[in-house]
Order: C-alpha cells, then structure tokens, then sequence
DNA sequence: TCATGTTGGAGAGTGCGGCTATCCAATGAT
DNA sequence: ATCATTGGATAGCCGCACTCTCCAACATGA
C-alpha cells in the first residue's frame, strides 16, 4: 500500500505519517520508484503502536523513538532488550537535591525496599530511573506534609508486586519474537491508564459502599 | 509575607505566582494598601499543592484550577465534595465512538464489571469520565491486537480494589477538615505516580528473579 | 500522447500551554 | 528625597506536536 493507503486504514493523516518517517517512529517504506514507496502490514502496526505510545501513553515522540529503538535491536537477548525499552520510558520528574526532603524521601525509599526485600532494585539505587522518581514522588508528599506511613506504603508496594507478577506471567503466555517485546512494551506502558482506571474506579465503588451517596 | 517572601519560601518564581493568582489557582492575598499585600501560611501550603498537582500530577492549569473549586467549596458535604474533586481530576483519551472497537471494549469492560459485582459504577455507566476513558484503552488495546483475557483483568482489578480500600483506610485516618479533602485529592492524584513506580520497580525485581541478569 | 492528479520529501508555519519579561504607578525603607 | 520594591497588567517566548505549502517526479485515464 502507499502512503495514502496507510493513513486510510490508520485513521492518521498523511501529514503526521510525513512527520513521523522525519523523527524515526516509523520506517521508510520499500523504494518503488524515485518518487513511490510502498507500505505493508509491519508499517501498519508499528503505526497503530506509536499512536498509542504517544496518544494513551502520553510519550512525547523523542522518548517513543528511543524506546522502539530498544525494541527493533536485534543484537540484543529479549530479556536485555525488553529492560532496555523499559529503562528508556518516562519517569517523573528527577529528584530535587537540593530540597532537604530529598534526603527524607530516599531514606524513606531504601527503607521500603528493605522490608520487601527488592535486593535487586535496590542494588540498582540511584542508577535506575523508577527508583529516582520514587524518591521524587516521595519528597513531594513529604514536602506537602503528606507524608505516608510505611506500612501502607510496604502494603501498597505488596499488591504491585502481585500485579507485576501477573503481567510477566502474561507476557510469557505469548510466543516469542519481536512481537513480544512489543507487548511487553505495551503491557508497561498502554496498562498504566489501565490500571489507574480501575483503581478509580475501585475508590468510586468502595466509597459509595462506605458513605452511600 | 509578601509575594517575594513566599516566592522564597515555595521555590517558586514571582513571576509564576503572579500568573497562578490570575488563573485564579491561588486566592489573591490581604490587600495591606493600595499596592501590597500579605501572604500567610494557607497561601504557602496551597502553592505547594497546586504546584504538586501540576509538575507531579500533570495536571493542566485549568484543569487543576477546576480542581481546587470543588476542594474549596464550602457548600457540599466532605462526601460530595470530594467526588465532584475526583470527577473533574484528567482522564484518558475519550472513546472513539466512530471505532468499530468502542463497542467490543465497552462489552468486555461491562463484563469485567459484572463480574466484581461493581453496581454503583455499573451503574453510572458512561456518565462517569472514569468508566469511558477505560473504555477508551481498552478499545486501543483491542485495535493493537493485545486485547487481555477478561480472567487478567480481573485479577488486576481485585488488586486494585484492595489499594482502594487501603486509600480509603487512609483518608479516613486524618481528620476531618478542609485538609482532609486535599489530603484525599493529593492521595489520588499523587501517589499515581508513586503506584506506578512500585509496579516498575516489582516488574524489574521479578524479571530479574525469573530470567537472571 | 498528453492533461490531470497523486506521490514522497522538505521547510516553514500554526496553535497551545506554561510560563517569563517588560512596563507601570504606588509605595516603603533609609 | 531618593531609589528599590510591590502588585498588577500586557505582551512575548519556548517547546512540542503537528499541519500547510510547495515542488518535481511520477502514474493514469482519455
């Protein structure tokens, strides 16, 4: 299919296509002619990923290349591959070292990690991004005063753990190849809108069951 | 104190808070003459919130604006005050209703919710932004061809309803005031972020347990 | 064959959101 | 008396995600 095809089929206007073979979302399609590139089914896909990398997941486009960079590199073993996609995602905002709570908050954290026993993220440290941004997330609430008690906080942690467990259990369930790291990519990513949804949803519905309406 | 005081004290520039008190995101201060006026504390601690909502909420400035009406209206009830808070707080991307996949997502979430016996939200249906903008990546979901079986879903959201009933637990562990509703604003909108990175944080743990370095 | 429309490519332009800079007259500090 | 500071208003800036315009090379129907 040409470029016109493509955009039919996505919903996505030929001009932002445009846009996205400049930025490196997308790759080129196979030369015809001098003028004419033809499209296939693995354009329309990666397509419809980006779209929802950046529209549901809310990725600005530089950070969507990075991360389908670390998908498409086949010299890499599934599992570096797919931790490499995951290291590049966004985070929050990076901790502010010089607010005093910083210190507070990363206290806090090391603390939490202890009682899990997350020996791996917690050797890790400052090195991985998910851990900075927890300690930034920290220092904020701290900062308002709203700080959280660790035994909420290790009792929260505990139920993540169970959904992190079922999302890896999911994506073993799907057979191997670059699909896969798709998915898993997609797991992390389109899941979040997901997941805070349902807990909404779950706080909606438990609050209506407390205090009626 | 005046602006440049608790420009200070917030780390937050004079200019920003000039643009913040236009948007009306900040109660102007008490007019001491014709050209100054004096800050107090409840203008510091609202500052920080409006601040949090929006660097670590991603809030948009209006939105966050709406926000904080419902938190201040002194009319409603602390219940209903708080709902309208949560009901105004972003959401996803609205259902495409010219999608042929709206209609399967919407089937599968109203499954999904039947099945946790979730009445009140089932009953609101689409009147709630919570319920569409699930429907929404759901449908996205569904079109990239990673729909997840209904037996995930529920699994992840009897875990999220156990985070629920825990943030709930937690509201109700403060006192009651005008901090309380802030305090269950800034339990929803913040600890997102902070849930999120648990999630990232546990994926990266399990994957490390299950397939080494 | 030739008129008409389409294609991919490239650069400039647009709209929006969140600030930021400039200016001003009134004021407060010394 | 002087001079920086204040609150207030207006206009400008910046980054980002597109979107528009133009162009020469092609494809295609009459």
């Amino acid at each position: 299919m040409r470029l016109a095809e493509l955009s039919k089929q996505s919903g996505v206007s030929t001009a932002t296509i445009k846009y996205y073979l400049r930025e490196g979302l997308l790759a080129p399609g196979e030369r015809i002619s001098a003028t004419q590139a033809e499209y296939d089914e693995s354009h329309l896909r990666r397509l419809r990923l980006v779209r929802a990398l950046i529209q549901v997941g809310r990725l600005p486009v530089a950070t969507a290349r990075e991360v389908l960079a670390h998908v498409d590199d086949e010299s890499l073993g599934r599992t570096i591959r797919l931790g490499a996609a995951l290291w590049s995602l966004p985070h929050g905002p990076e901790p502010d070292e010089d607010a005093p709570e910083t210190e507070s908050a990363r206290h806090e954290v090391d603390r939490l990690l202890d009682r899990l026993g997350w020996a791996f993220v917690q050797e890790l440290g400052s090195l991985d991004p998910t851990y900075r941004s927890l300690v930034a997330s920290m220092a904020t609430l701290i900062r308002l005063g709203y700080a959280c008690d660790i035994e909420y906080l290790t009792e929260q942690a505990r139920l993540m753990e169970q959904v992190a467990v079922r999302d890896l259990d999911m994506m073993e369930s799907y057979p191997a190849g670059a699909e896969q790291v798709e998915m898993a990519v997609a797991s992390v990513v389109l899941h979040e809108p997901l997941l805070l949804s349902l807990r909404r949803l779950a706080q909606e519905e438990e609050s209506n069951r407390r205090y009626g309406l």
